[in-house]
DNA sequence: CTTAAACATCGACAGATGTGAATATTTACG
DNA sequence: CGTAAATATTCACATCTGTCGATGTTTAAG
């Protein structure tokens, strides 16, 4: 006879990640935040808008931040906003950017787990 | 007369990244982590390697996981242990990687804090 | 209408990156 | 020792990416 084996503490073990092999599509989904991410620059910028007052930060506050041309800054926040990571919100000549709040929470739990 | 304000909700408000911006040393020492995993092969790498049984995973099986060439993951998984997320270890003629546990769980307390 | 300021887009270029073919290295086995 | 298998390294190449200068677009002010 053949001894059955349910499945038990396996899962709720820890983050999607480390539960099971992520898939090519579930990887390609998760893979544009990262790789937003993964640029000093625009880590910066996101911990920038992230910590700001109110949330939110004006690109002439963010440019004075970074000893890079004004092209350049502007491109790294449309690489964040594309992402979802950033919304886009003009008023008068000034554009706001503000962290999308359930981005970077959302995407702590698909790496690290939320249960710890 | 003035009105002094204390900081209450603020210092726990959330994870490090949104309480104060990164500076440019704390944004150079986590990008390679998020660099490393912002590439769909490489994101698919770790999540085989952490849900494998035992934590650990033979180049042999993760080669057969993609069409690509041996070089090529070889390649992706110097990345993962060089930015500090594998661990190598060699017996005989093979090579087992192994997802280091705090790795994954430290940068998701940085981007998105564990208190949620 | 003209001008200036804030921000985005375009075009170009150097450097980084993913990939595979060829080759090297290490280990086990006769 | 010789051979085969598993993995890493080297080299080359096409593509992607970060950056800046120049220019375009939008809005406010005079």
């Amino acid at each position: 006879m053949s001894l059955q084996l349910t499945p038990v503490q396996t899962v709720e073990c820890c983050s999607p990640l480390a539960r099971e092999p992520l898939s090519e599509s579930e990887a390609a989904g998760i893979v544009p935040l990262l790789k937003a991410l993964g640029d000093p620059v625009r880590l910066r910028l996101m911990s920038l808008v992230a910590s700001h007052e109110g949330g939110e930060a004006c690109v002439c506050d963010l440019n004075d931040a970074f000893e890079l041309s004004q092209p350049t800054i502007s491109h790294h926040l449309k690489v964040l906003h594309e992402a979802g990571l950033l919304e886009r919100e003009k008023r008068g000549v000034w554009v706001y950017y503000r962290a999308r709040p359930d981005a970077l929470s959302g995407l702590a739990a698909l790496i690290g787990g939320q249960g710890q």
